[in-house]
DNA sequence: GACTATAGCAACCGAACGTTCGGACGCTAA
DNA sequence: TTAGCGTCCGAACGTTCGGTTGCTATAGTC
């Protein structure tokens, strides 16, 4: 009834809670997403927040998963009706690149930077950003020796090496884009992927 | 003469104050890096530590000063004798390799992870991080036009390119050693760097 | 209409945070 | 001897943190 429930009646409170989540985690880090500034920003108490997750542990997993989930609808979905290959490896890297610099969520890769905030500290949080980077990495991998396999990439291509530097590239990207706010780096960095998946002559 | 000064007195207070917190921030993050923590640590009260630099950010300026002195020591210094050009810039990667790979910084590069933690945070200190990596990038690629000019490189080279893609190796390498700690990563970034900077035929 | 489960709020807890303050100590110069 | 300075301590400040507790209001079920 009462008006300030718009959102949680459009969405269901745990995912508006989710999506605040995830936007301010993307900023401050997912250790500097506190309850209170949560509760604050949905006008909702702390205690009312936390109810849906009983610890801030498990609201910074939730708030992963969900990040997850927005990054494969922005990467992942978007590249999947190419031809699986070198087709579907080039629109990865494009939707890649879009996705960063559409500044799909403001403070840049949340995985990235929850990658460097939590690769120090042991947890279940740590556990989830490193199996996500895997499973992310290994989809790489996997479409890479297909486009190897079809003759579309020379026989001699190191798939491993080849994803190491198309991740290397799209850090480069995030890293310029976010402290330097240099857009210029897109186009370096579509030089960059572009130049190691050139293909066959 | 009280025998807790041991330290103190080897370095000076500041300094070994200053040498912790670099130690504690490449685990912690700088915003980790807390006060209290650094004063149990060096067996000293919170007050004795702020003392010496007014406030936290401050500590937090000094503490990346002086982060910044060990990696210019540990990579550029230890590349400076190589002649100019791409010796020198060859020398430069493989010493930058090192220090990722002996992990200088137990957290890892503690200029990514400042850069992750400060790049969406306006302030003194994301304006110091910003400018470190914006003189690290200018001396790569001062380096990298150099060789070009002496035609170490293929004239076509692209110095600005070039250095993203360098920079894309450090950073993939950082990100494998600390989230996958997967050693093979050190012979990815080498080779990636070394297929760079191949040179003429 | 009574019963139960859920969602949420207000108030509160102990701990840790950065910061401030008055003062104690050891040194050096007058 | 005295004055002053730099260094450091201990105590306290107000704030914010994650988390707990007890309550109310609503919705659904019998």
């Amino acid at each position: 009834m009462s008006p300030r429930r718009s959102v949680a009646e459009a969405l269901g409170t745990r995912s508006a809670i989710l999506e605040r989540g995830v936007a301010i985690a993307s900023c401050e880090g997912l250790e500097g997403l506190t309850i209170g500034r949560l509760a604050a920003d949905l006008g909702m108490s702390k205690s009312g927040v936390l109810g849906h997750f009983g610890s801030k542990e498990a609201l910074q997993l939730a708030v992963l998963d969900r990040a997850g989930d927005v990054f494969r609808a922005e990467v992942w979905e978007r590249a999947r009706p190419a031809a699986p290959g070198l087709a579907r490896l080039r629109a990865i890297c494009a939707a890649w690149i879009s996705y960063l610099e559409r500044g799909v969520f403001p403070g840049g890769c949340f995985f990235v930077a929850a990658a460097h905030e939590f690769d120090g500290r042991p947890g279940a949080v740590r556990d989830s950003v490193e199996a996500g980077f895997e499973t992310w990495r290994a989809r790489l991998e996997k479409e890479a020796r297909r486009a190897v396999d079809a003759g579309e990439l020379p026989a001699a291509t190191d798939a491993g090496q080849l994803v190491f530097e198309l991740l290397g590239a799209a850090m480069a990207l995030n890293h310029a884009l976010q402290l330097h706010r240099d857009p210029l780096a897109v186009t370096r960095a579509r030089q960059a992927m572009e130049s190691r998946l050139g293909g066959v002559a």
